[in-house]
Parts: C-alpha cells; sequence; structure tokens
DNA sequence: GGCTATCTTCTACGTTTGTAGAAGATGCCT
DNA sequence: AGGCATCTTCTACAAACGTAGAAGATAGCC
C-alpha cells in the first residue's frame, strides 16, 4: 500500500480517532493544511477506493475507518524507503543515522537500548 | 531536495559511478528498468533543472555529476519518512523495527551496536 | 410540508511523474 | 564532402496527485 504525502496527512488523522466522518478529518487536517471540505472528502472516496480505507454510511453521511492498520503502512514506507534510497539494507540506514544526523550520545544511546532490547514490543 | 522513485533510480546511477554520461546511466539502469535512451535523457535534463545534477558538455554528448550527495539526499528522505509516517521521532521509527520487523536477535545486535559505538562514523 | 444546514456526487483543472517518439544537430570516418 | 552513428531537443501523453467548485440528495427543525 503506497501512500502519497497528502494521503498519509489524512491516514494519520484517522487513525488516531477512528471512525471518523469527514468533518472529524477536515477538524484535524484542516488546521495544518487548509483544505476544503470537498478536499478532505476527495482524498477520503481515494483512499476507499484504494482499500486502506474502509467506508461505512450512517443516515446521509459517511464514516471512515481503518482497513490497514498503521503499522502496516509504516512497514510498507520504510521498505520503499530502504529500498530506493538505502541499498534495500538496515544496515545502510542505521549507518546513516550514526553519520550523518546529529543525534546527542544520550540520545544514540537510548535508540540503542530500544533496538538491543528483546522485551521492547509491547509492555504496557 | 525531494526525488521520486524513478529519480532516485538514476541518481543512485550517477553517484556509482560519475562522471556519468547518459550511456552510462543507461547501462545501469537500462536493466532494471528497460528504459528508452530517450527516457534516461529526460530524467537527467530533469534531475538538472531540479539542481541535484551538474551536466558539462563534452564535445557534443552531455556528462552528468552529482550536484547533492548520496547522504544530503538521504537525510531529506529520512526527514521526510520521519515527518510523514513516524511522528517526526526516530524514537517510533526504531520501535517499529523492533517489534514489526522480523529482525534475528544477531541482526538486531549488530543495529544496536552500530548506533551505539561511538566511532561508526568514518574508519578505515 | 417547506426551509435550511449538511453531505455527497460529479466534474475539473493544474502539476508532477513516468515514458518515449520524431526530428534536428553534430561529429567522425573514408 | 557525404553519410552513418550518435546525441540532443522538442513535444506528447497517460496516470497519479493535490485541490476544489457546482450541483444534487437528505434530514432535521419549525
Amino acid at each position: 500500500m503506497n501512500l502519497s504525502e497528502a494521503e498519509w496527512t489524512v491516514m494519520n488523522a484517522v487513525w488516531s480517532k477512528a471512525p471518523a466522518s469527514v468533518r472529524d478529518v477536515q477538524d484535524r487536517v484542516g488546521a495544518e493544511r487548509g483544505w476544503a471540505h470537498t478536499t478532505v472528502k476527495t482524498m477520503l472516496d481515494r483512499l476507499v477506493a484504494k482499500g486502506a480505507l474502509r467506508e461505512k454510511k450512517r443516515a446521509n453521511a459517511s464514516i471512515y475507518e481503518p482497513r490497514i492498520s498503521r503499522e502496516e503502512a509504516r512497514t510498507s514506507a520504510l521498505r520503499a524507503l530502504l529500498t530506493r534510497s538505502f541499498d534495500g539494507s538496515f544496515g545502510s540506514l542505521v549507518h546513516h543515522i550514526v553519520s550523518e544526523e546529529r543525534l546527542s550520545k544520550k540520545e544514540r544511546e537510548r535508540l540503542a537500548r530500544q533496538l538491543g532490547d528483546d522485551d521492547a514490543e509491547e509492555r504496557p
């Protein structure tokens, strides 16, 4: 599932509050983007067509909910980035982060701990 | 500098052998993509227009070389990914990698070491 | 039962991306 | 000098993306 920039914006809004009406999404997204109501609706419809959202009708209005999880979408996006830009390898990505991104020592250690930690998965 | 999929393909070819002629790029890229000669040329021209490549004329032919480094481009691409898809934070990215990507324990440890290692920068 | 507010559907249009042919320019070989 | 092999320039076109107005459908209120 390949999402465009604008589509990510919409999906982020839906993931953070689903199910969501057009108005819900616009409240969240209109602020940062200043989109017209119909623009938001168009985006939502295209995402339904793409299979990223599911649409239900309540009375005359549509409500939307994710059909793919944020994690799934992240996985695709990351994979695409690795392939295009990092020789397809996590190693290149991490190397880049270490050598190019200005991380404090503390930050780097935090990330390293996160990575090395077996139980990092789901912890309440 | 925001590069598209196809542009990344071309840039990767140029970075790995610069300066490069249209033919050089096509030899590298035509294989995996099967592009026509003029398609490659169009891409190169667009990248010049964008400022990603510099064009020189040798006799009647053009040769191209990068104007931005692979690292710079990687930085932009990574930043864009973080912003769009990972709440703008490295933490979310690393968390995703740990919990969603199927890495072996060994692989995870290797990456963690890479991250934690002070001297990971440039070592001959 | 009609009005108004709200939603949706349809349509559209400019830009970017991906892809490439036709035609014109240039240089090299004999 | 003529011709072949190359290169470049111009132009095009379809699909995807970003954005949105006009017009039609609904529903709740008085």
